[in-house]
DNA sequence: TCTGGGGTCCTAGGACCC
DNA sequence: TCTGGGGTCCTAGGACCC
């Protein structure tokens, strides 16, 4: 099988050698069409939970003038429209053709060169591949990468990551042209991407930063790689700023970095299906969720010391950020890190009594576990006492046959069992792949 | 009563990402 | 009427220490 593996005594190895972002296409859209055919080119969203908004768009989609992000119940009109199919979000899915797409890229590179970044995107270290193999090299990764998974991809290679963000996106958008591959491999190359890259679309400007620089009339990413990093310092976040610049330059400052296996923060939070004013409805999701985040952590092997909840008020309409809307929130630290279900519920519990306020209308629940540490209850710990190692023992099983049958047929009675509260979710998908009572069927 | 120059740790909040 | 969910990193400022 071809493959891309470095060699041994790779003469390029430490040469600050090229790194690439590989990102799949549309990858929620990608993801339901691959077992749904009859959808090839056909306008295809998918919608975030609660069906609130569009978060996945097919190009024939986008080309009908489909908002990214924008409200759902917005877009509708011309949904219906155009008979664009339209899925809720289905994460078991995602999760598992993600899972295959990256060990793709890492059978052809080598573990040790992937950085997965999210679900959808890998940084690759191509520092063993010669510059002049680069294209092809990448062309092939990504003919096998859609052969063995079924999902398209795009992949951008330049000397930083900054750049190789710059490549990718530019590939995309010139599909015909580039096969969604793009090599920056020389200054002008480089220089003339920059010039082609409004300042909003550089990875590390965001809104803020992006207004910004507009008022300045540094309007694209070559304007801004002039500028000095003292001067990046002072207006774009300090560190931050500066490697941004220096990235701009070719000059690497946003090393590959160790897969991070432990998360630091684990947080699980919702919209409600529906407004909530009962405190036992918001007791009832909290209690939910503190389940979910509990089994995440476990899911690491760690255990938490701060447990924080907040609720959010639903607000009066026509605000501009919707999104940032005032919520209420509070932690405790507690006596001992915890990763036991029951443990962490019944803060968490406690601490809605101090949030809730009658009268209020809540939208939106979360649950946040940080100060997270290695958990040390694993089973057959000899320093606990033997009721300690006998409750992680049972999480253990409930994990498993959460995990096997169908989701929280196990749950704590917390969690109450009317779910007023629970999301909307009509129209997702099966999860093919990892539910045998939902396996793709041939007819 | 008045008052320097460090240093650390913690928290809140802002910015960004997908 | 209806606008995800889940993360990261950085900075400023307060509390406290000597």
């Amino acid at each position: 099988m071809k493959n891309f593996l470095p060699k041994q005594n790779s003469p390029f190895r430490g040469l600050g050698g090229m790194k690439a972002i590989v990102d799949c296409n549309s990858f929620y859209c990608s993801c339901e069409r691959l077992f749904r055919p009859d959808l090839a080119n056909k306008p295809v969203v998918v919608l975030s939970n609660n069906d609130g908004c569009i978060i996945s768009r097919s190009d024939e989609a986008k080309k009908l003038g489909v908002q990214m992000a924008g409200p759902y119940f917005k877009a509708k009109p011309l949904i219906e429209k155009y008979g664009v199919t339209t899925f809720s979000s289905n994460y078991h899915l995602y999760g598992d053709l993600s899972w295959r797409v990256m060990e793709t890229l890492r059978t052809l590179v080598g573990k040790e060169n992937v950085e997965v970044y999210s679900v959808d995107e890998s940084f690759l270290d191509l520092h063993h591949i010669p510059s002049n193999e680069l294209i092809t090299a990448s062309k092939e990764m990504k003919n096998i990468v859609e052969q063995w998974t079924g999902i398209k991809v795009s992949i951008g290679v330049a000397p930083t990551k900054v750049l190789s963000k710059v490549a990718n996106r530019l590939s995309k958008k010139n599909k015909i042209e580039t096969d969604c591959v793009m090599v920056l491999d020389d200054k002008e190359k480089i220089n003339d991407a920059l010039r082609r890259t409004s300042v909003e679309d550089i990875w590390g400007v965001g809104f803020q930063y992006a207004t910004k620089l507009r008022q300045l009339r540094i309007n694209t990413a070559f304007d801004l790689k002039q500028m000095s990093t003292a001067w990046a310092h002072r207006h774009l976040g300090g560190v931050v700023g500066v490697r941004l610049i220096k990235e701009l330059n070719g000059e690497p400052a946003i090393e590959m970095e160790d897969e991070l296996i432990n998360k630091k923060m684990i947080a699980t939070t919702r919209m409600f299906g529906q407004p909530v004013t009962k405190i036992k409805d918001i007791k009832e999701a909290i209690a939910t969720y503190t389940s979910r985040a509990a089994e995440k952590l476990r899911r690491q092997n760690s255990a938490a010391k701060t447990i924080g909840v907040f609720i959010v008020p639903k607000q009066e309409s026509h605000t501009t950020h919707f999104r940032h809307g005032p919520s209420v929130g509070t932690y405790i630290h507690l006596p001992v890190a915890t990763s036991i279900t029951n443990e962490l519920i019944k803060p968490a519990v406690q601490l809605v009594d101090r949030l809730f306020e009658e009268g209020n209308i809540y939208k939106k629940a979360g649950v946040m576990l940080s100060n997270i540490v290695p958990d040390t209850s694993i089973q057959g710990n000899l320093f606990l006492p033997e009721i300690k190692n006998n409750q992680r023992l049972l999480m253990n099983m409930i994990d498993n046959v959460n995990f096997s049958m169908r989701d929280d047929v196990l749950k704590f009675a917390a969690s109450g069992t009317t779910r007023d509260w629970k999301m909307r979710q009509e129209l997702r998908s099966k999860r093919y792949t990892t539910r045998w009572n939902e396996l793709f069927e041939i007819k």
